[in-house]
Parts: structure tokens; sequence; C-alpha cells
RNA sequence: GCCCCCAUCGUCUAGUGGCCCAGGACGCCGGCCUCUCACGUCGGUAACGUCGGUUCGAAUCCGUCUGGGGGCGCCA
């Protein structure tokens, strides 16, 4: 039997972290096993779904190359298929009429709060006869959920859950206007596309319950629940749009490359041994929901951008040119020119050793970007002064001189010069750092001299030597 | 209030009765490397929530308490 796992989330905000990890698992299963990975937008609140949302939504996901099998789902679609649903369950017996109004039920939770009783539907028209009905009044479609025994649910992460059954409600399954509720959609949807494994956050393991009912009432198989802790925030609390939670196109904004981010959720939860670096090709190999974490996490960004800094240092040259493009173009207010793009990209060894996100992989690259004469920082304009212009001076005829334009020939010039003014390597290198890039810290100078070409050198160092 | 889930360094975690006076990673602190900054590398800091069982032996099994989280809608 083919498996197949959904990510089914509603469209009244961003992706947050959570949802982008709880998608991710799904893929990773799906792909494990060879199975179906599926997409299902539940916008039934017309209220509060919002088309947007749902544009951020598929956004993320393909940010994050997570893609889908088939079509997306819109949910609101199906209603008429849902409502049928819950008439064939009325037909059947499974399901009754209830006549309260969304005041009445308000005010009878208020009274069982008040009392101290657990707040849950009585169902006064569970066994009542529809001809006393209350004139005027819509009824909504009730389930006629098991009054005693227990619902047991086998999660694949928390493990066996029991439940007695007088703590479940009779729930709404069809409101009084006709449109199904979340409760009944799903469990339709899930049915009707075949999904075998459910894998979703842990705040949906009581509706597991409830769900449960409805494909018992219905005669249909139950698939296999997995429910993975939640995400917190540093403070522990739940993570969610209105608790400082970001959506993940900030992470996108902020410079984050899509596989460190999945890496990183991958890690936030699940493990495997003592390994924290594993490409998204072991991961699909590695990932079972058995190794899923049964305790909450919170969000650390530290770590996100450490991980984010090793596979950028690890990353393809030409490929992290691209993917950093978009923000040095950006900080510069143009396109770059042919030979700074080739200039960077020489250039990119040195550094990405030194950025952890791509906003600082295009700071550090900025200074090959630079129409002459380029803008000096104030740390590097205190290194040209005095004795610094002194060496600099002195040192633009050798590195004109030289025969070879190369790293090597750049150091051995410069190690000559030391060794006969005696000087301290320190003494010229920064003055010499300071004329190339403008700045106290860069990559390695004869790289940065290499990567900047003869010719855009000697400019630079006559510049500063004026 | 009721129901459900969870509990190892600050954070992410390894650990499934002896290999653990608890290992790795991030962070933090120090050393080395060195033309700066990084990278790398070496070392340090720091945890099994409580109490009680079971057992020759418990981070690992059971119970209690405490703490944290989630749910209890004609929201999803």
């Amino acid at each position: 039997m083919t498996i197949v796992t959904r990510f089914a989330p509603s469209p009244t905000g961003f992706l947050h972290i959570g949802g982008a990890r709880t998608a991710l698992f799904n893929w990773l299963y799906s792909r494990h096993v060879g199975g179906v990975f599926r997409l299902r937008i539940e916008d039934t609140d017309r209220a509060r779904s919002t088309p947007e949302a749902t544009q951020a939504i598929l956004d993320g996901l393909r940010w994050l190359e997570l893609d889908w099998d088939g079509e997306v789902v819109y949910q609101f679609a199906r209603m008429a298929r849902h409502a049928e649903v819950a008439r064939e369950m009325l037909a059947k017996g499974h399901a009754y009429h209830a006549y309260e109004t969304p005041d009445e039920l308000a005010r009878m939770r208020e009274e069982q709060k008040k009392a101290g009783k657990s707040i849950r539907y009585e169902g006064h028209w569970r066994d009542r006869d529809p001809k006393d009905a209350p004139p005027g009044v819509k009824p909504v479609i009730r389930l006629k959920a098991p009054a005693t025994g227990e619902t047991v649910v086998e999660d694949l992460v928390q493990g066996t859950v029991r439940v007695a059954n007088e703590q479940l409600d009779d729930m709404v399954l069809l409101r009084a206007d006709g449109t199904p509720t979340y409760m009944l959609s799903v469990v339709v949807d899930d049915h009707d596309m075949g999904v075998t494994h459910i894998i979703r956050g842990d705040d949906h393991l009581t509706n597991a319950f409830r769900q449960s009912q409805i494909y018992v009432a219905m005669g249909w198989e139950i698939p296999r629940f997995a429910h993975i802790p939640l995400i917190h925030g540093a403070d522990g609390a739940k993570l969610s749009k209105r608790h400082g939670a970001l959506g993940i196109g900030e992470y996108e904004k902020m410079g984050f490359l899509p596989a460190a981010m999945r890496n990183y959720l991958l890690r936030l939860g699940w493990g495997h041994g003592d390994v924290d670096i594993i490409s998204t090709e072991d991961s699909v190999k590695l990932f079972e929901i058995g190794d899923i974490g049964r305790a909450p996490s919170r969000f650390d960004l530290a770590k996100l951008t450490n991980m984010n800094g090793h596979y950028i240092r690890a990353g393809d040259d030409a490929n992290l040119l691209a993917c950093a493009e978009p923000f040095i173009v950006q900080k510069l207010g143009r396109p770059l020119t042919a030979p700074q793009h080739g200039r960077v990209l020489r250039g990119m060894a040195g550094l990405k050793q030194r950025a952890k996100t791509l906003v600082e992989l295009a700071d550090a690259a900025l200074f090959y970007c630079h129409e002459r004469p380029i803008p000096v920082a104030d740390k590097a304009k205190a290194l040209l002064g005095g004795v610094g212009r002194e060496h600099i001076r002195a040192l633009a005829p050798a590195f004109a001189g030289l025969g070879e334009w190369s790293e090597g020939a750049a150091e051995a010039a410069l190690r000559a010069y030391v060794e006969k003014s005696g000087v301290k390597m320190g003494e010229v290198a920064q003055p010499l750092r300071a004329a190339l890039t403008g700045q106290a810290q860069s990559p390695g100078l004869f790289e940065v001299m290499a990567a900047l070409g003869r010719e855009e050198t000697l400019g630079r160092l006559a510049d500063a030597a004026k």
C-alpha cells in the first residue's frame, strides 16, 4: 500500500517555523518510504483565510524546497462533500440535530465554568424528538459520540494514549449555515485523499480522539497518527503568529540557506545518534517516525546561524554567489559589472570562510564591487596615515614590477620587503589591507590581490598613496 | 476547573539496567595557528527536577510530588 502523508496548514497567516518543521517531517517520511506527500490548504474559515497567506505558505514551502505531489487541495472547495458525509452520519444515526444558538452555548459554558465543572456540551438534543425543536432555529449537526468506554489512539510518537469517552462531548460537524467544521473536514479529506500517516503538531493530539470517532462512525480505516511536540519560543511558550514567531520568509531575508534551515529543523526533535550535520539526502535515507522525540524543544537562532555558517563554508562558490548576489545588489543599489562579478567569484573561497549568513557574505564581498576610489572605513583610515602610507608608496613599485600576478608572487614580494626594511609583517599588511579593501579586516591579503587582479590592485594602491 | 502530553548541561540532543562520578553540538571562557577577521585546532564551563519504590546495580523500570506545555469553539 502506498504511504500518503500530508501537510495541511490553514491560510490565516504566514508559514512559521513549527509549520515548516511539520511539513519537513511529512515530506521526509514520504520520501523515505517512497510514498506520496500532499498539500492541503484548510481554508474553510472564510473570515480568517486570505489569499496572501496561502501564497506565503506556498512560497515558504518552495523556498524550503519541499515539493508536494499532485494538485494542492483547497478544503473550501470540498464543502459539499463534507456536508454529504454529515448527512450520511445523520441518516445512519451517528449524528443528530441540535438547536441551541451560539449565545445559549456561550451561556452554558459560562455556567459550567462558574460551577467549576468541565466545559462540554451536555447533549441536550441527543435523544430529544426533533418535533420539540424551537421554531425558526436552524440546527447544527452534532456527532453522537459514544458516552461510555474509552477512545484509544495508538500514536507513533506519543505511544498509546487513551481518554474516557465522558471527557469528549458531541462536537458540531455541520454548522447551522450548512458549512462543515474543521473536525469533519479533516477526516473526510484525509480519507478521500488516501492519507495513511498524519504527522502534525501535538496541539492536535486531543483532536485525534474525536476524529477517530468519526472514522469509526463512518466505518473508515483510521490512519496512523504521529503527534510531534511543538517548538517553543525562547520563553518556553507555544510558538505562534502572535507570539514572536517569524514567517519562514523572514529567515530567507536574514540570509539563511534552505539546506541549513532544513538541517536545523530536522535536529529540532529528531535525532540519529549524535550527528548534527545531516544532508537532506542522508536525512531522507535515515528518517524514521520512531526517532522523533517526545519532548518539546526551543528555537535557538544561534545554533541555526552556526549551522548556516557550516553550509556556507561547504557551499559551491558559484552557487553561493548566485544566492548572495541579490543581497549584494540591494546593498549596492545597482547590479554588478562583469569584472566585479568575477572578483567576488575568485574571492569566494576566502569570503565564505568568514560569513554565517548570506547577509554577512554580501557585506564582506562589497569591497570587491566598489568603484575606485573605494570608500574607506574609519578604522581603515587610521591605518593609512603616516608610516602606513609610506609603506604603500614603497611597495607599489614592487608589486607593479611583478612578472606573474599570483598569490605566491605577491606574498614573495611582500616578504622580501618586510625582510629588507626590518618591519613586522603586521605593520605593513594592515595598511595594505586598508588600501585594498577599505576595511581593517578582510580575507587574506594575497588572495584579495589575486582576486582583484593586477590593474585594480595597483589602482587602489595608487589611490591610497596620494 | 477538567482532560492529555512532556521532563539529561543556558539551548539542541546521545543514552533504552552495569561500558556514565553521563558523550556530542551550539553558546560562553581561555590557549594555539596567524598579515587582520574568520576558519581550524586544543582545553575549560555546565545537566540526569523531587521524594519514594523495584533491583546486587538505575539517567535508564514503577509510583508521588513539582515544574513546563497542549487541549476543552457553530477557529483551524
